[in-house]
DNA sequence: ACGTTGACGTACC
DNA sequence: AGGTACGCCAACG
């Protein structure tokens, strides 16, 4: 059975990014780039945003765990864009400084 | 099938 | 140092 209905249509790329964000211990951030790195596309930062944002299962795929290249919290982020997010990772240990995390974040 | 969109990245001015 | 321009890639209408 090879989904059955899934009224998710997640695609393979899709399915790398978020089993990649998923496992990003709390208190330590990546970088899109990074993801997209990982997954073997370097070039593919702009769609990992993209699959971020139809992020599917929020409380179990930690997105906000994911910043720009220059450590920028995301300004469209769910609910609250950068303050959302800076709240979640400060909770989490990491610092944040006008709205990105600090160069020696732990990546 | 094509064009537009967007939670990026790097180079250049 | 800050802002602008262009390139890349995958999802969507």
């Amino acid at each position: 059975m090879t989904k059955p209905h899934a009224h998710r249509p997640s695609t393979d790329f899709e399915t790398r990014v978020y089993r990649i964000v998923s496992a990003i211990p709390a208190g330590r951030v990546m970088t899109y780039g990074q993801v997209a790195a990982r997954i073997g596309r370097p070039a593919a930062a702009r769609a990992v945003g993209q699959a971020l944002h139809r992020n599917p299962d929020p409380p179990r795929i930690p997105c906000h765990r994911v910043v720009d290249a220059r450590g920028g919290l995301s300004q469209s982020f769910a609910f609250g864009g950068k303050t959302a997010q800076a709240r979640l990772l400060r909770a989490e240990g990491v610092r944040i400084r006008a709205g990105r995390v600090y160069p020696s974040s732990p990546r």
